[in-house]
DNA sequence: TCCTCCTTGTCGAGAGTTTGTAGAAGGTAC
DNA sequence: GTACCTTCTACAAACTCTCGACAAGGAGGA
């Protein structure tokens, strides 16, 4: 959950509440009373429900109340803006329905209720991709017409785009990602991007169908960490195998997608993403390395 | 004397802000508070837009928070609100320069400060359609690599499918859209598909790449006003010619593109929309009745 | 009353992080 | 040629970390 006014660090905090350091530690270890994040060195930081905590809990001293007793009952005041009772299940099922009957409306309608309550990470894990997977299946049995399946996809499509905003902006290592030459499913990349973007990781985007050529051109003039290619079938690999192992002697590379086997990675010098993308992004965001 | 428009070399800049040099390069390594336009020779240039950002994070700054909140802060803080005195000419080219770079922060930001200075239609047919022809003529005359085009194009698309949320919407008459067979051009029909919408009509987008029966399904099923169909090459078409007769002959069809010729129209009973989208859906909301 | 045990706020040592600043070596703009 | 800019590396001050210790105060028992 991204906070509005940002978090705070211990001093800053102190001087806010005006409650020393040492005891806001001890508050935490004694009796749990926050539970701040942390700055990748290891600093607390405070967000506005660990003020309000501080808070109810000064208030109860005040009263009278020992320490121990003022921490329980700061614990178990409300958290204030109630968990909304939106059930996952439920709105996922709102989702396909609205997707299979062309109301685009309704849909975002639904997406936007999903993310609100559950986050983004947890909406493309839990929702987006079960939907794409099932769609493909959908598809290949006949259940699902090939237009629903269009329509389906340009409106995720559309929201993915929106999540990925400013993706390529940060610090962080970079990404560069592409379809292989003559694949157009690009929804299971984006949402790769996303979750390496939500890691820290910074995000350029070429997209469906990408000839290898100004692909490794790019790669040439960003220097980026990792370049990712994916397909859905094999064959799209194979034609464009040798320009692989050009490209993964000069960069980190990796091979994804429905058509990417260990053997192919391991021709061409390529890392193999075989799991689902947001496994795969917090794996990449764990173990390479710029 | 440096214009207030232009760019700003870091000297000038720190002189505005009060920031030494220094921390200005060390924000933006550390944080990525900037993204600063370079000259030729590798000098840093920068816009409005980072002295906007400078500002807010020496706000939040001074309200206590640790730099690299404030930095974040500061990243995440609206783009500027709709100066009114925002030149289009040069924030176009700020735009291009931005995709050129695959930079696509800075590119929307061009795209906010255009929108929320002249509205949709005017950026559509202004700046966005322009540049997509050219982005085709220069890729043709190699002038711009394919990497370029799919970039640009992957930012652009993102920003039109945000431009596009809810247009399934409400009760006007109903456009289906979609590409051809084979056909992956797409941009120039989201456009068109705002267009109409900005005229009270109601949108419906299949997208690239869309086999005719099941756009007639489609049609059958959603009982549009105008089923729309576009290619950019006249082999597209050829292929479909029988099928888009009979569509033509159960419903109201249009044909669009580089690859629609009035020869075609009239063969297969379609309106030919050969101008660009914006005119043309201009025309359809005049001339093309419920 | 004295003693012990527990709670609670405070302090310090030693190590690590964050952040502003500075210098070296070299390139750019006019 | 001069003023300005680049990257890279380094550094010190301010801040925070953990862990351990300790004293004041209260509760309960002998």
């Amino acid at each position: 959950m991204e906070s509005t006014t940002g978090y705070l660090r211990i001093g800053e905090l102190s001087r806010r509440v005006g409650v020393p350091p040492e005891l806001l530690r001890a508050w935490e270890s004694r009796y749990g009373l926050l539970s701040p994040a942390r700055s990748r060195g290891g600093f607390r930081l405070y967000s506005d429900e660990d003020v309000r905590r501080i808070a109810v809990m000064r208030s109860h001293l005040a009263s009278g109340l020992s320490a121990a007793e003022a921490a329980r009952l700061a614990l178990a005041s409300p958290a204030p803006p109630a968990a909304p009772g939106i059930d996952l299940e439920a709105t996922t099922g709102e989702l396909r329905d609205a997707l299979d009957r062309f109301d685009d409306v309704r849909a975002n309608s639904a997406l936007d209720r999903l993310l609100a309550a559950f986050g983004e990470e947890t909406v493309l894990a839990e929702v987006v991709l079960p939907y794409l997977h099932e769609l493909g299946d959908r598809w290949e049995t006949g259940a699902a017409s090939i237009a629903q399946e269009h329509f389906a996809s340009n409106v995720v499509r559309g929201r993915l785009a929106g999540l990925a905003r400013g993706w390529g902006q940060g610090i962080g290592p970079r990404a560069l990602l592409a379809c292989a030459p003559g694949e157009l499913h690009d929804l299971a990349l984006v949402v790769f991007g996303l979750a390496v973007r939500a890691r820290g990781w910074r995000v350029t985007y070429l997209g469906p169908d990408t000839p290898l050529d100004t692909l490794a051109d790019t790669a040439d003039a960003l220097r980026p960490t990792l370049v990712v290619v994916t397909a859905t079938v094999r064959a799209r690999f194979r034609a464009i195998r040798d320009e692989l192992r050009r490209l993964g002697e000069r960069t980190r590379l990796a091979v994804a997608g429905a058509g990417a086997t260990g053997e192919l990675a391991r021709a061409v010098g390529a890392l193999h993403l075989a799991g689902d993308p947001i496994s795969e992004a917090e794996r990449v965001a764990r173990e390479v390395l710029p």
